[in-house]
DNA sequence: AACTACTCCTGGAGGC
DNA sequence: TGCCTCCAGGAGTAGT
């Protein structure tokens, strides 16, 4: 679940709290969670120089010029917390809660700084991976990705969106958008909110979007994800959205009423991921 | 090259 | 209560 704007959150967070830190252990229980090519032992003795984001990847930077690259797929979660146990900072998958007991039996790996506080690795669905590298490799880990722009970036106008969703005329507006070549860091629940918003059905051809709708869902995903940044991350719990909050809108709220026109919201099935549309607003 | 379907995983929900 | 099936979903990969 965790996508651009949960791993944008949390770098944010983790920033404040690990940045300058130095570490001191490492310990994993799962072998497959650190893919290399270097071993998660090799980050013993460097400090944490800064935290970047490409896509849905968290990068960390240390003083001995290596990187931890972090893809927190599905289900990954980061909790700091200090000597005393106490959340210093926390995000990605919610699942967990951020106050369980740490280590939780999905712990699957634990950075000790040289203050004493801890970050705990937690991953119920083991997808997440863990890449130790040389600091200079990183740009060629990352190149073969080809990312698109990130969309909050002046890289993303509605021209790069344009082109994207060019290149792929064929396929349907969702899984256009969800490929990672198109606009970097959108996951399931962003497009559908991006789609509602701009009043596009998320099977309508991506080749077939008119200028005006271009522009309608390039002004979409802007503002879902600032908002998403800004105001705070979708809380989407075993699928559904809390109905206390008007955030996502229609991620998670099949049944419900579309906040725009009161129209039932619906469930599909797009590209084999769960999809929800208002069949009004979205026009096929 | 473009696209689809399957795979990796576990826990929670719902059916009976 | 308990067993079973389904579902959640990012992205890599095998197959068409």
């Amino acid at each position: 679940m965790p996508e651009l704007p949960e791993v944008e959150t949390l770098r944010r967070a983790l920033s404040a709290t690990v940045v300058g830190r130095r570490i001191t252990a490492i310990e994993s229980q799962l072998p497959k969670l650190f893919v290399g090519p270097e071993e998660p032992e090799a980050l013993v003795g460097g400090t944490v120089i800064c935290l970047r984001r490409r896509a849905k990847f968290m990068i960390w930077d240390f003083s001995s010029r290596r990187a931890l690259v972090m893809h927190l797929k599905l289900s990954g979660q980061l909790v700091h917390r200090d000597d005393e146990g106490r959340n210093l900072a926390a995000g990605g998958h919610p699942v967990p809660a951020f106050d369980t007991p740490l280590p939780h039996k999905a712990t699957h790996a634990i950075m000790t700084f040289d203050d004493g506080s801890r970050l705990f690795v937690t991953d119920i669905r083991q997808f997440a991976r863990l890449r130790v590298m040389p600091a200079d490799e990183v740009p060629t880990f990352l190149e073969p990705f080809r990312f698109g722009p990130e969309p909050l970036s002046d890289e993303f106008g509605v021209d790069s969106l344009a082109r994207g969703l060019q290149r792929h005329r064929r396929l349907a507006l969702k899984p256009a958008l969800l490929e990672q070549r198109t606009v970097a860091g959108l996951g399931n629940i962003y497009v559908d909110e991006s789609l509602w918003r701009a009043g596009l059905h998320p099977l309508r051809p991506a080749g077939g979007v008119t200028e005006e709708e271009l522009e309608r869902l390039h002004t979409a995903i802007r503002s879902v994800i600032d908002r998403a940044v800004t105001h705070g991350v979708a809380e989407i719990l075993n699928g559904r959205a809390s109905p206390n909050h008007d955030f996502p809108a229609v991620h998670g709220r099949e049944g419900a009423a579309c906040p725009r026109c009161g129209t039932t919201l619906e469930k599909l099935k797009v590209a084999q991921r769960g999809t929800y549309v208002c069949g009004t607003c979205q026009v096929s």
